[in-house]
DNA sequence: CCAATTTCAGAGTAACTGATATCG
DNA sequence: CCGATATCAGTTACTCTGAAATTG
């Protein structure tokens, strides 16, 4: 039949992003096992390094999912003394979390693990392209995060969309 | 201004991907429970309208899913006749699969939808750098299909890394 | 017999919706 | 009372491992 000429017509982004999550999903859950960390649990850890004392609601909408997803994630880190929560001084229902040393401790064995996998799976991509790569994943992130029907607003307030 | 050199440190990729993937999720499925698509189930048609043809063992090599996830989705497309799938001529034991005119039809209405989101969520990224993230991902993508443990650049021997 | 494909059955991860309680 | 937070309970979406049958 036709040979090659079919190739000219790029996938979607949508449809990529897709693929590389997937593909590193199974990457890190096979990583991660050692440790008995899932992935959303070695992200929340991840996060609360750089971020101490959010709450679970500021968790939750961080990582785009519900509050009651976030939840189990920080119940299963507490309750295996890897994160500690303490109730916010101004504000006696937020409670705080932060990584407990043990915590730290996992998060520090962990990374190079995870980090020798980014660094594979980016072996073909030049370092200069990487931080554009990066950029643009974060404006879409945010994009996402403000919601798409939302005007360009430069003013980045995290709107909630009213329901 | 100063050169902000607080914001040093920025997130992993890994850690960007998987939320732009969550953000993602999320609105693709409320767009197209209109048309009681779920995410998988929408690929996978439009993956088999680019590439008709395609057996289960093919797809689910293409998604970087076991053959057993996919075989749910195509069961769940054909039981509504969105595709069909036939005997292999050279070999009775391989269903290749291809869209039917109701599978092509669904797509063709539920395209645009997704497409403006794609477009919604890409706002503040300028032409010329879509194509390099693209094409960045794609050569991730790449990688993770054929192995992280695989040497770099010679002969594209597409190797099973053997258990 | 072996390798690849298909496919059934059960399990697990990680998200969801709904509802309830508390705090300021 | 309202808005934000926390959290219990049940459900859904998607993928996995294991096992069996078929074909070349």
């Amino acid at each position: 039949m036709s040979p090659a000429a079919d190739d000219e017509d790029a996938p979607a982004l949508v449809y990529v992003i897709g693929r590389v999550n997937q593909g590193i999903r199974r990457e890190m859950q096979g990583r991660l096992k050692e440790w008995g960390l899932t992935i959303p649990e070695y992200t929340t850890l991840s996060v609360l390094r750089r971020r101490p004392g959010l709450s679970n609601a500021q968790l939750s909408r961080r990582s785009m999912i519900m509050p009651q997803s976030m939840i189990e994630v920080l119940a299963s880190l507490e309750e295996r003394g890897l994160v500690r929560r303490e109730v916010d001084p101004d504000h006696g229902r937020i409670l705080r979390a932060e990584l407990t040393d043990d915590g730290r401790a996992i998060l520090e064995r962990a990374d190079p693990v995870i980090d020798a996998m980014e660094d594979a799976m980016l072996a073909d991509v030049p370092a200069r392209q990487r931080a554009t790569v990066l950029k643009a994943l974060i404006s879409v992130m945010n994009r996402l995060t403000t919601g798409l029907t939302e005007e360009a607003g430069v003013t980045g307030r995290a709107t909630r969309s009213p329901r």
